[in-house]
RNA sequence: UGGGGCGUCGACAAACGGCAAGUCAGGAGAUUUUGGAUCUCCCAUGUGGAGGUUCGAAUCCUCCCGCCCCAGCCA
């Protein structure tokens, strides 16, 4: 068989050609950048994937580096997460951990030189000063009145902006370029800002901290990454990467731009996400909704699937949205060779089967994984009272329904072929809440010797052997492709029925010691996964995701 | 009114001057002890538009149109 060959993208090419040509002795050296103030999210699964991704294709490496140029908001708290959930996406950095802030000491060193260049200036600008002086998209900025202090002058004052001289605000390093540029970005932009503020890493050592645009390209450049890929709004930054390591004639990696992940009924940015976890929106980072690597870990999504998810969708320049469907696709296709079966009922109507005898009680074989049958086989309890799902009969069944309904036949799963024969309704509201069904004992194990078909097959659970469950169904976070599209607020259009919490599911006893994390499909209903808040005797499962559902599709036609 | 990008099916995405791949979604059927899974078939005479070059254009050229990003001492 033909291995299917992996999608080769644009910056697989470039890298190709670029070993051809023996461009950085063929060396390929990638790096993930994340700025540990959040949790990672789906989007830069897709980064991950690409970075670590191509490092393994093209034997390279790949390094971690926290870009971590901004104590203000930066936490420990999040360099934690980020490293478990890049691992936990399957992907190692070996002993290729680093911090921006290893850096300082050097990128000190190269701002001065760049000063005794004359291509560095400390500017007295304040910051409504800088922007008034740089002008506007359409207007060229003019140049700053310290813009020609002497080298000498500069190189003190830089000293002393280290030393903590001046307070925050004050004073900034520039680098001299040009005011009049179109590219916004090379109009004199910061190096360094002063901020007395307390870095995780490096403490009170520094009160200056270098601005993204001096930071990144050094520190890839002391790494010696060969191929620095980000996304597409750092493309008009390029210039200024290129022009501080032009000036500074050191090692140049290549800094190549890819479109962002968009995904639809979902938001992915760090402002957004932060805002529902704090504003109460979801339960927590890892809430299951939430689009963060934790949250999806947490709903039972296997990093497998994740990545299979950011190899089909491909790496390309033009601004997408992808169908939040695809990868449900993946979530699916992962779980459906992998997810033992049971049986669960999620809102339990009550089955007594009149002709069955009382106190007995048969133990059926079903089977575990009908993709998988290594997974082997394991007994269910039978008895006359059982539970099947509310939403499995009709009184009055339209005309493609399948199920049961009063006089129908159906086939319980592994066990027998049942018949309705009488309801029982709620006096007062005439809510059907139990059934009368006779079975037929020749169809034990769910086979009629007689041949005679069943449109059916129900999933139940015997009611004295089953154990209560909460399960926590979930749906899509927002009710609209694009959150936001239409009103400019994302927020109005959260849906809230995102979460349905049911408390009283009955499922089978096989699930008495299923733990956190643990899998299933149940069946007929959809993937599950054991959420950490299960206590004893009392488990808690997540809806990852429901089994494609053509009832539902034709029952929503009906309407 | 400046600078930088991008337009191929409902959604992703290949093609690199020579027959418009593939995946998801959607539709039809087969099969089925999960209305699941699996299998088969259908789904762009056409690549934002108009011209041009060429035996031949999604691909090269010209003009036009549309969309995204940039005016943080954030990344």
């Amino acid at each position: 068989m033909v291995e299917p060959s992996k999608p080769v993208d644009f910056i697989r090419e470039i890298i190709t050609e670029d070993i051809k040509n023996n461009k950085y002795e063929s060396r390929v050296h990638t790096r993930f950048p994340p700025e540990p103030n959040g949790y990672l999210h789906i989007g830069h699964a897709k980064s991950i994937c690409l970075n670590f991704g191509i490092a393994n294709e093209f034997k390279g490496l790949c390094n971690l580096r926290f870009d971590d140029t901004n104590p203000i908001k930066e936490e420990i708290e999040y360099v934690e997460s980020i490293k478990e959930d890049v691992r936990w996406l399957g992907f190692d950095w070996e002993d290729r951990l680093f911090y921006a802030s290893d850096y300082f000491e050097q990128m000190y060193r190269y701002a001065a030189q760049l000063i005794k260049m004359g291509k560095a200036y400390v500017c007295d600008l304040s910051a409504d000063e800088i922007r008034e002086y740089r002008g506007t998209l359409y207007k060229p900025g003019k140049d700053s009145p310290y813009r020609n202090r002497s080298v000498e002058e500069n190189l003190d004052l830089f000293e002393r902006l280290r030393k903590g001289e001046f307070p925050d605000g004050s004073r900034t390093l520039r680098a001299k370029i040009d005011m009049s540029s179109g590219n916004i970005n090379m109009r004199d932009p910061v190096m360094y800002r002063i901020l007395h503020s307390e870095h995780h890493r490096t403490g009170n050592k520094w009160c200056i901290y270098p601005m993204y645009d001096y930071a990144h390209c050094i520190s890839d450049s002391i790494e010696g990454i060969t191929h620095s890929i980000c996304t597409l709004e750092f493309e008009d930054h390029r210039p200024l990467y290129d022009w501080f390591l032009d000036q500074l004639n050191v090692f140049h990696p290549q800094q190549i731009e890819f479109a962002r992940l968009n995904l639809s009924y979902t938001v992915l940015s760090k402002r957004r996400l932060i805002q529902l976890v704090q504003e109460g929106h979801v339960r927590g980072w890892d809430d299951p909704r939430m689009p963060t690597i934790s949250g999806l870990r947490r709903r039972g999504y296997a990093p497998g699937a994740i990545r299979n998810f950011c190899e089909r969708i491909g790496v390309a320049k033009r601004d997408s949205l992808v169908d939040i469907e695809l990868l449900e696709y993946y979530i699916r296709e992962d779980l459906n060779k992998r997810a033992p079966r049971v049986m669960a009922v999620l809102r339990p109507l009550k089955v007594v089967i009149i002709n069955y005898p009382e106190n007995q009680v048969e133990e059926l074989e079903a089977i575990n994984n009908p993709e998988d049958p290594g997974m082997g086989t394991r007994k269910v309890p039978f008895s006359r009272v059982i539970y099947i799902e509310h939403d499995d009969f009709r009184e009055d069944p339209p005309k493609q329904f399948f199920r049961l309904a009063p006089g129908r036949e159906v086939r319980l799963r592994y066990a027998y072929y049942i018949t309705c024969v009488g309801i029982v309704k709620d006096e007062k509201t005439g809510e059907v809440v139990e059934l009368h069904c006779t079975y037929d004992p020749k169809t034990r194990g769910g086979d009629s010797p007689d041949r005679r078909k069943v449109k059916a097959t129900l999933h139940w659970v015997s009611a004295p052997h089953s154990i209560e469950a909460e399960v926590r169904l979930y749906a899509h976070l927002f009710t609209k492709p694009i959150p936001g599209e239409e009103s400019g607020d994302f927020k109005t259009d959260l849906n809230p029925k995102s979460l349905e919490i049911l408390k009283s599911c009955c499922v089978e006893p096989c699930l008495a010691d299923a733990k956190p994390g643990d899998r299933y499909q149940f069946e007929r209903q959809g993937y599950f996964c054991v959420d950490p808040d299960s206590i004893d005797k009392k488990p808690v499962f997540n809806r990852t995701v429901t089994l494609k559902d053509t009832w539902a599709k034709i029952e929503k036609s009906l309407k």
